[in-house]
DNA sequence: AGGAAATTTAATCAGCCGCATAATTAATGC
DNA sequence: GCATTAATTATGCGGCTGATTAAATTTCCT
């Protein structure tokens, strides 16, 4: 018994087998990353199937097991994939900022050297990106574990913000500052995930994928935020 | 054949039958909608099972069907559940607000109606009114039909909101108002979630259901925001 | 009292889920 | 050139999922 099927001794059968080197467009593992990624973004973890991420990646079931080893690691792999490259971007990003400005480090240039980064990618990177952000953003608020996949990956990143922004608001309490941050987080998840909320709700007069609207505003409404809660204390 | 079960002829079985209408704690169905809301803020729809709720509810999965007929309509049912009387808690308290103010409405003022009604529940209502926010913010930032289902429930009192902000920033364009508002919505959405994200970024200082520390700093942080936004182009 | 309606259970179904195993084919190293 | 390794598919297993059905028990209505 077993899986022994008849199969083609009779020459050419269907594509089993590894594949010819130049007969392939991509790689099958960056497919299936690709759609994971998307179909994640969409649906959440519990919401996408293993299968149908095959079948749209045009792959066997199995080897998204072979190269990830579950559901829950080719979720992980879609997470991390893209988590380094954007950190780097931003701490660089803040880095370039200081170093020119020194001590007269503003709030405005701050949140901006930190934003522009992910608003950068999300406007010009394509599909690929959008999914991602839409995925933090869903990961971000989703109470079981999003909080520490989140503070794994972007802690660095954050207290990094802080920091300069303490720099460019002396006297500001610990505890404003986190919350600050705290709103600031909620406004830019929302902006990331992209839900078409916006548009519905403004009746066409703003459009979520619309990031030259929506950076200077972002900018704006966060630095005065900050300065507001954290000066009354100081 | 069929479920001849041979069973209690013996007097008294399990609690089985209508209940006596006093006899009742509760009601099993609030029960179901109780134990629901918590699951499914916790871990999204498609990351519960009827049964785990049933189980927890300690009824009979059919009983589930019953009274809710499928598990999406069970879903609906307790998102549906609380959002009356929120809309109508909000709606008084902006109108109560603009009552009292007439046309010298500030934007803090306008906030706080809009957001102490929410604040309070979540501070004060109970265990229930906890879950059914976090559900509320998981909803919003799920990109597939999120958007849909708060844009039917709770467009109407953000109007009100909009309106309201409207007539303390006069000369304000709609485009900075929607952008701003989806700002604000996002600090709140991420602060319902209460996904403990603030608590372990501050290792401490700030804890997400310290609602006394976050009100104050929510109402400063949106109107600054909103000022610098909307002001600037008028 | 006695039938109608409401509430609950046990049992079951068809289908889908994540995952594992073995087979198959191409590339690579000695 | 032959053995090893890498990449891929076919097949299938055990378990869980949402939903259904028929029956059992209880209360309500007259």
């Amino acid at each position: 018994m077993g899986a022994s099927a008849g199969s083609a001794k009779t020459g050419r059968s269907a594509k089993v087998g590894r594949p010819a080197k130049d007969s392939r467009e991509k790689d099958a593992r960056e497919a299936i990353l690709d759609v994971a990624e998307e179909r994640f973004a969409k649906h959440g973890f519990h919401g996408v199937t293993v299968r149908e991420v095959a079948s749209a990646a045009h792959v066997n079931t199995a080897l998204i097991h072979y190269y990830f080893n579950s559901k829950k690691e080719l979720f992980d792999a879609v997470f991390m994939r893209r988590a380094e490259t954007i950190n780097r971007d931003r701490l660089d990003s803040m880095d370039a900022y200081e170093a020119r400005l020194g001590d007269r480090v503003s709030v405005e240039g701050a949140i901006e050297a930190f934003l522009h980064p992910v608003l950068k990618r999300l406007h010009e990177g394509g599909e690929g990106w959008r999914n991602y952000f839409a995925l933090v953003g869903l990961v971000n608020s989703t109470t079981a574990w999003g909080g520490e996949v989140m503070t794994r990956y972007f802690d660095p990143v954050i207290h990094r913000l802080i920091d300069l922004i303490a720099r460019a608001l002396p006297g500001a309490s610990k505890q404003d500052l986190y919350w600050s941050y705290n709103f600031l987080s909620g406004s830019l998840t929302l902006s990331l995930a992209e839900t078409g909320r916006i548009d519905r709700l403004s009746e066409g007069v703003c459009r979520s994928d619309d990031i030259p609207a929506l950076e200077p505003r972002m900018i704006a409404y966060a630095a005065a935020g900050f300065r507001s809660v954290c000066v009354r204390s100081a």
